[in-house]
DNA sequence: ATGGACCTTCCCATGATGGGAGGGTCAAGG
DNA sequence: CCTTGACCCTCCCATCATGGGAAGGTCCAT
């Protein structure tokens, strides 16, 4: 199987194979004798195996963890949860830091006519309460 | 006041007041007779506003948009508004994708073990239901 | 044997940020 | 006046995962 099938077979594109190949996450694949490279069962998995663990927001050294674990039939499961658990303790922690934005945002557009008049209390609050006149704000809660 | 008293008046790394001089964001501060980059308080309200947009989620091209409306006192506020709820609606996507992402890891990591056994449902759902054996895997909710 | 679809490597770009080298400038204290 | 240390300048490089594209080799079906 070539580049080009084992792609169509992971879901992987032929750059991202490519590169996973280049940094050493999958394992060199072989090659034919003129070059190309070959890709068995085993390694079309390892190619699905991190497409998933991308979708679910792994970052690259994430996955050479959690593929070397995969490939160790001896494996702890705890150190499988360990790694998914602070994966999931930072995607929290990035959602909540959204969250707060998305909120704050949603809160200044709600406050804003959005008409041809040029008050804008998003654009007051970028400024900061500063600016021209008085830091007199309360209610708008920056951080 | 020089680059480096703008950076703590404004909360901007040196670094960023260059590059955002360099892309063109601030207008290319006024020089002393020796290079010095000059700032006067017009351009450190600037540099606190493009950190607060930062600090919303607006990318540099939003913040363009944003930094000449801010500018134009003639500007309708419907524009303002405009740019403010099409980020809000990519915060919002991208928030609802990383929660699905967060709930089913959260689902996987409360079904693992977590243990010395190498059993765990977490590496059987990246490896999609695939290698070795059967795949007939039902409730584990794969997108 | 020729053409088209494939493969290879190498280089470049992204976006926002930081690190660091090499060199000029300024102000305070001796 | 000169030294010293804290600044400033520009230029280059790296990040992280991804894609684009060029130049050139290979394979297969007609």
């Amino acid at each position: 199987m070539n580049i080009g099938q084992a792609s169509k077979a992971s879901g992987v594109s032929t750059k991202m194979i490519r590169y996973y190949d280049e940094i050493g996450l999958v394992r060199p694949a072989s090659r034919t004798e003129s070059n190309y490279r070959e890709f068995d069962e085993r390694e079309i998995n390892e190619l699905r195996f991190i497409r998933r663990a991308r979708s679910l927001g792994f970052s690259m050294p994430e996955i050479t963890q959690l593929l070397s674990l995969w490939r160790d039939r001896e494996r702890p499961s705890r150190e499988v949860k360990a790694i998914a658990q602070k994966h999931l303790g930072e995607l929290d922690a990035r959602i909540a830091e959204m969250q707060t934005m998305a909120d704050t945002l949603r809160h200044l557009s709600h406050c804003c006519a959005g008409d041809d008049r040029p008050d804008c209390p998003i654009l007051a609050d970028l400024t900061g309460g500063a600016q021209p006149a008085e830091p007199k704000s309360a209610d708008v809660r920056r951080r």
